[in-house]
DNA sequence: AGCACGCCGACT
DNA sequence: GTCGGCGTGCTC
């Protein structure tokens, strides 16, 4: 079974060629390939599956190529089997994600592994692009057509299967709820019956856009004017300026010319209405991915976006990873969203990967956002993104009024000056809604002693517990630990205990008491808990009538209310004064966000800002000149302090039980060889927060005012880095481009 | 990451 | 006397 390596001491025995050796990217953790005899697999190609021995046990991992000379164990195991004979990554995606395995310092193989659907990664074959669909049977049909059937939704599926078979996903996305229900009976019944579909979807009509405004003609001019290949670009549009139209006619456009199209949407955007939107517009099958969807279907999608055939992928950040052989388009919607970082494992971000793809495929990139990152406001004053604005707002609805409201020495009722509580109270005698944005869910941020001023600490992070009320009890955020509520102070035995500061569930309690006639809707994780809660609660805002919203980041997106007239931001000071150097920048985007909900329609809405900062200079930019002007200052100050998008940065995070398990790992990796010279070490010191649900967490940030350096050290430190006995003691990761530093 | 091998406690 | 705890080391 085992053969030796051709390189090594005994020459192969008889005549002909040495035994071919293929390199294969495993997924686990380790910075290196592994070679194996290729045996009957010889001339796979790089890209395709195998199916191989790896310790006692077997793995499928991909071909990367020949094996190398000598290195390595002198024996060698063979290749199992072949499971493709054509590359699962077209060549564009392979050299792609080899470029982001190097630039991520992460594993090829996991690397590979990440960018696989799951049924793929675990060895099976392609999936078919037949979609599974439902078809009427000979007895379905006479059921139909002899006796009239009592409306209902087995009605409906019948009447729609009359015309012809479904899919099966269209038609329960057609009928609702008890759509399911009734298909399983009427296959039970044997009146319709399973079948599959060819991918080509029956021809549907397709809406014409409505005219385009002079604006967005011009953005699509100048998009469409570039030369042919890569162009990057960045679409700065206000919410409501019609982003989604112009990315809609470059997508037609993109189809027309038999090309596909890939459209980034942030992880809460992916909605069946955004999903139906594009499928209106387009005459192409629109794929959703996402992490909602089975992993059967996302095959299917990815299998059919590997085909060429035209489409329009419609994914969250993993989408980023579709093959595309026959791209014509790239768009990143909301560009500035945190959700296009991947926080564990292989930490890419989705934003960036699109650009180097829509450079190694040669098609134009479209970040699109009203509130574009510091780092994409930078490329684009570099040159290197392409500028287009939308700043009129369609239907003329005038911007929100905005009013800063100084929380100092007032009298406070659930958080909200008097200022504020009188406007509630006019937005509601008007029959409209108002929001009470605060993103604290839970009573309240700490439970304190009102004698001593003891606060109950979470033991495992050495953070205040988070009092809650229903039910009652205390909660760690960080790592979920529970704690009993307590009767008296620990170290006062008083008993007059109380929250301290305010949680959603504090602000509805109280504004409770202040409008105990009104609807008062929170929305947070808490509440939205059950499933379905949330569409639910989303639905009954739209449909309108007096109410209080007060909810965290759920709702600072979503969709139109056309009701809602009052923003009230409930405190807005832990963006000034943060120790994170983003925190000013998402304060912007999150202001800018909420202030797009007041007031669609033709009455302009309000916005209160709550502080206890009002002289912080954020303040006099927000008001002077809003998203941009503080864009404009944070820019000139990352730029004073050193900061990104003009330093890159590197983050190697530990965490462990034992603390003297870090301090050994850190001294090794101070210990590593290599070229320092312009690279900036900070560190290792404790991290933001340095102990979590039990584990002490220390960190070292790189710091390099260009790419080269940073990475020439990372290369040379990774394998060694791996190899360290230190190493194995704690848990350890690379954050490359790091967007926090917890 | 798995997974095996490897030496020290409370159970049939 | 065994099952099993997770420490340590390896995987072409």
């Amino acid at each position: 079974m085992l053969v030796k390596r051709s390189g090594s001491a005994d020459k192969p025995k008889g005549p002909g060629a040495p035994p071919r050796v293929l390199r294969v990217a495993l997924p686990v953790p380790l910075p290196q390939s592994f070679d194996y005899l290729a045996g009957t697999a010889d001339g796979a190609l790089p890209g395709c599956r195998v199916r191989v021995p790896f310790g006692s046990g077997e793995r499928i991992g991909i071909v990367t190529g020949p094996g190398g000379p000598a290195d390595g164990p002198a024996v060698l195991k063979p290749v199992h089997e072949v499971l493709d004979r054509e590359p699962v990554f077209d060549s564009e995606l392979w050299r792609t994600l080899s470029w982001a395995a190097a630039y991520y310092h992460f594993p090829l193989g996991e690397v590979l592994n990440a960018a696989l659907p799951a049924p793929l990664r675990a060895g099976e074959p392609w999936p078919t692009l037949e979609e599974p669909g439902l078809a009427i049977t000979a007895a379905g049909r006479d059921a139909f057509a002899a006796k009239p059937l009592r409306a209902g939704p087995g009605r409906d599926v019948l009447a729609a299967l009359e015309a012809g078979p479904m899919p099966t996903s269209a038609l329960r996305q057609q009928l609702g709820r008890g759509g399911s229900a009734a298909m399983r009976r009427l296959l039970q019944r044997g009146w319709i019956g399973a079948t599959s579909l060819p991918p080509s979807r029956p021809a549907r009509p397709v809406l014409a856009g409505p005219p385009l405004h002079p604006e967005q003609q011009a953005v699509i001019t100048a998009i469409e004017g570039c030369a042919e290949g890569y162009s990057g670009h960045l679409l700065e549009g206000i919410t409501g300026s019609g982003k989604t139209e112009v990315y809609l006619r470059l997508i037609d456009a993109a189809l027309e010319r038999g090309r596909q199209a890939l459209v980034l949407v942030p992880e809460i955007a992916l909605t069946p209405q955004t999903l139906r939107r594009f499928r209106e517009r387009l005459a192409a099958p629109v794929l959703p991915l996402h992490s909602g969807l089975g992993e059967r279907e996302r095959a299917r999608a990815w299998a059919q976006a590997r085909s060429g055939q035209p489409c329009v992928v419609l994914g969250t950040r993993s989408a980023i990873f579709t093959p595309l052989p026959r791209a014509g388009l790239i768009v990143v919607d909301e560009e500035h969203d945190g959700s296009y970082k991947q926080g564990d494992g292989f930490r890419y971000h989705a934003r960036d990967l699109a650009l180097v793809r829509g450079k190694a495929l040669d098609v134009p990139v479209l970040l699109g956002s009203a509130t574009p990152s510091l780092e994409t406001l930078a490329l684009a004053a570099e040159g290197r993104l392409r500028h287009h604005r939308l700043i009129e707002r369609r239907g003329l609805a005038k911007p929100p009024l905005l009013r800063l409201l100084d929380l100092r020495n007032q009298r406070l009722v659930g958080g909200l000056a008097p200022t504020a509580v009188q406007a509630l109270r006019d937005t509601l005698a008007r029959g409209e809604q108002a929001l009470v944005f605060r993103n604290r869910r839970g009573f309240a941020p700490a439970l304190g002693c009102a004698q001593c001023g003891h606060v109950w600490e979470c033991p495992r992070c050495d953070r205040p517990y988070t009092l809650h009320r229903q039910p009652p009890g205390l909660i760690c955020h960080h790592c979920g630990g529970r704690a009993r509520m307590p009767s008296s102070c620990p170290s006062c035995s008083s008993t007059a205990l109380g929250g301290r500061g305010l949680g959603t569930e504090r602000i509805e309690a109280e504004l409770a008491e202040v409008f105990p006639k009104q609807r008062i809707l929170r929305i947070d994780r808490d509440s939205m808990r059950a499933a379905g809660r949330l569409d639910a609660t989303l639905a009954e805002i739209e449909t309108g009538g007096p109410a209080i919203l007060v909810g965290t980041q759920l709702l600072a997106k979503g969709h139109d209310w056309p009701a809602l007239s009052l923003v009230v931001i409930a405190d807005a000071d832990s963006g000034l004064l943060s120790p994170d150097f983003r925190a000013p920048e998402h304060l912007a985007q999150l202001l800018t966000q909420v202030a797009g909900r007041a007031g669609r329609g033709d009455r302009p809405g309000t916005v209160l800002v709550q502080t206890r900062q009002p002289q912080h200079p954020f303040w006099s930019r927000w008001l002077g000149g809003g998203y941009r002007a503080v864009a404009d200052a944070e820019l000139r100050e990352r730029r004073e302090g050193g900061l990104p998008p003009f330093q890159h940065q590197a983050l190697l995070a530990a965490e462990a039980r034992d603390p003297r398990a870090l301090d050994v790992f850190f001294a090794a990796v101070m210990a590593l060889p290599g070229e320092r010279e312009g690279v900036g070490l900070i560190g290792p010191l404790p991290a933001p927060m340095p102990r979590r649900a039990g584990h002490h967490r220390r960190q070292l940030l790189l710091e390099c005012t260009t790419r080269a350096p940073l990475h020439r050290l990372l290369s040379g430190w990774m394998p060694r880095l791996y190899a360290l006995p230190q190493a194995r003691r704690v848990r350890w990761s690379l954050d490359v481009d790091p967007l926090d530093l917890y």
